[in-house]
DNA sequence: GTCTATACGCAGATAGAC
DNA sequence: GTCTATCTGCGTATAGAC
């Protein structure tokens, strides 16, 4: 690997761990194996870095969520399938960040912080956004198509309602002890699919009453 | 006011703005009209100064979301109270910034890039979170008894995907241009009733299908 | 391309007068 | 309680040798 890209996944982790203000240039240039100066003779400056950096990491993502869409499967697989990808990738840069696998790091929260010093950045989050929302939604229309999916439920407005959840579920995880995704990933997936589903009681002609399980109850204190 | 609370106020908005790293006693001091040695008389360092506005912040955001339960009402009116009273503690926190109404800060943000620092903090988090669940859960299970809400969802479960949805979607506001929280409270709260409630249909004897209303379409690029 | 040496600024923090 | 003056350290960034 080029010294060019060694310096941009070092900035990556240290960006990620304490922020663009606290990411310190020496600590880089350290991680690399490289003195701080060198730094200069591939970037700018500071910013240079932060930005190639953070278009490295939603490039890479996008490319990785851009796969689970498939028409032959139903959209209930489809969709399991986006929310494993979103999971996956979070739990991928806390990896990069040097974390634990279960402490997935947000790479929102960089964004969100970061905007005030970079606002250009918030065109590119935008299209980052537009592009998971879209992909949602075209899972969503499928699954009403399909019947799988309530015909009630607005699915522009849903795709982001989910959108938002999953990012809130990522955040929620890394300050909240009590909720692991890792650990939970399944559970709420099926809640989140019990939600939305058309189900055979509202189908059927008869109207016959499906037991659907009761929920299982959780001692308080649980570890999710 | 005394001046260590004037301090804490500028140092929230500060802390608020630009994380805690980057906010400086300097500002803080100039915007409370003092010179930056002053403020070592009230607080020890900037760490003091960094738990005491904390502090004071999830204080006040557990005092206000405390009161919006009551079993008077029905579990539908007390959970949008619920989801009101954070999205309205957001949109206060972003005035206290000093930025647009429009635009909440996430608080959560904040929490997160401050853990590495102050691990010590994590346990005050689980509290606040513990009691935002808890109320959750204590509305949805009234919800579920007066079999507004269906039984086949996990209270536990759902306060916490809930609780996720929301902050996820204050965080989302706060970086994605299309999410407007105060436009699309309302259509967003609905949308998420629906996922929910017991509908008649899987409630009546006959199976009648009722008309729920089909999805507005919106077009594409829609400011929501 | 990478280094040593160094400039410059601003951060947090302290001493001690008033 | 608030001030002026000052210390110390670390940050980004540059100059110029090898």
């Amino acid at each position: 690997m080029h010294t060019k890209d060694r310096i941009v996944r070092a900035a990556i982790k240290n960006f990620l761990n304490y922020g663009y203000e606290k990411a310190s240039l020496s600590t880089i240039a350290n991680e690399v194996g490289i003195k701080k100066p060198s730094i200069y003779h591939h970037f700018k400056n500071k910013d240079a870095i932060f930005e190639a950096s953070i278009d490295y990491l939603l490039c890479s993502i996008e490319e990785k969520v851009d796969l689970p869409y498939d028409k032959e499967h139903s959209a209930r697989r489809n969709l399991e399938q986006f929310f494993n990808a979103i999971i996956e990738i979070n739990s991928e840069l806390s990896l990069l960040a040097g974390g634990h696998f279960d402490k997935p790091y947000d790479l929102i929260a960089l964004l969100r912080t970061s905007l005030t010093h970079f606002p250009s950045l918030q065109a590119r989050i935008n299209i980052y956004y537009d592009g998971l929302a879209s992909t949602l939604e075209k899972i969503l229309k499928q699954g009403q198509k399909s019947g799988e999916i309530r015909m009630n439920l607005d699915p522009q407005l849903l795709s982001l309602e989910m959108l938002a959840w999953l990012e809130g579920l990522c955040m929620l995880s890394g300050v909240y002890s009590k909720i692991s995704i890792n650990t939970l990933r399944k559970k709420l997936y099926d809640n989140i699919w019990d939600m939305i589903y058309e189900s055979d009681d509202t189908k059927g002609f008869f109207g016959a009453k499906k037991k659907r399980g009761l929920p299982k109850t959780l001692s308080l204190g649980t570890k999710w």
